[in-house]
DNA sequence: ATCAGGATTGGCT
DNA sequence: GCCAATCCTGATT
């Protein structure tokens, strides 16, 4: 089922150790989706959120409503995916474990080992076919979704429900010291163990 | 108007 | 491990 506003409503890193095992579904023509195995959480009075520095057009949904979509460009050629609990806070996603639809993301990725397909923050926009047009959309009431572990029959990702391991923040140069992210112990499908 | 730098990835050494 | 690709944003002149 469809993750309500009130599971974004909450603490921020709260919402990002529940998110894995959850299942971010992306329905177009056709559907893909994958478990979210891992996530970064970025929060107020953070050097290295990009709400840092007060609203700004880029980052003014993060400033919306918690449940929504906040995606950016970086590097010039990789679009990363957030979800946004409120208040300048938001959850980067930073790999899924391939669900539906491993055709049309190895058609897209140009590549087919599972394990490489998104298994990083830019791997699996790309996947899932999230661009800019996702901005600030609603992951509760339109094509771009987050659902609970439960929404495959019978199917669950690797290491969920299981421990959950927290470590310092990959790639960024500001507040390197800070523990938040957090991803599924024993899953092949991390962007770093 | 200009410019440095980035929540990354993939290819090469 | 090192580095180029690529372009938008925010800060500065």
């Amino acid at each position: 089922m469809i993750l309500s506003p009130a599971f974004y409503e909450r603490d921020t890193v709260t919402v990002a150790k529940d998110l894995l095992g959850c299942l971010l579904v992306h329905r177009e023509e056709e559907t893909t989706a994958g478990w979210i195995v891992e996530v970064e959480a970025y929060l107020r009075g953070d050097p290295a959120a990009h709400s840092y520095r007060g609203e700004t057009k880029r980052n003014s949904v993060m400033f919306g409503p918690p449940g929504h979509a906040y995606v950016y460009l970086i590097y010039g050629l990789h679009t990363c995916v957030n979800v946004v609990t409120g208040a300048g806070e938001a959850i980067l996603i930073r790999a899924l474990e391939p669900g539906i639809g491993l055709e049309l993301m190895q058609a897209r990725r140009g590549m087919s080992d599972p394990v490489s397909l998104a298994s990083g923050p830019g791997k699996l926009t790309q996947a899932l076919g999230i661009t800019m047009d996702q901005n600030g959309t609603s992951l509760y009431d339109g094509p771009l979704q987050v659902r609970s572990p439960d929404s495959l029959p019978g199917r669950r990702p690797e290491g969920f429900p299981g421990e959950i391991v927290q470590t310092t923040r990959i790639g960024i140069t500001k507040a390197v010291d800070l523990p938040l992210r957090f991803y599924l112990k024993g899953s092949r499908y991390v962007s770093r163990r």
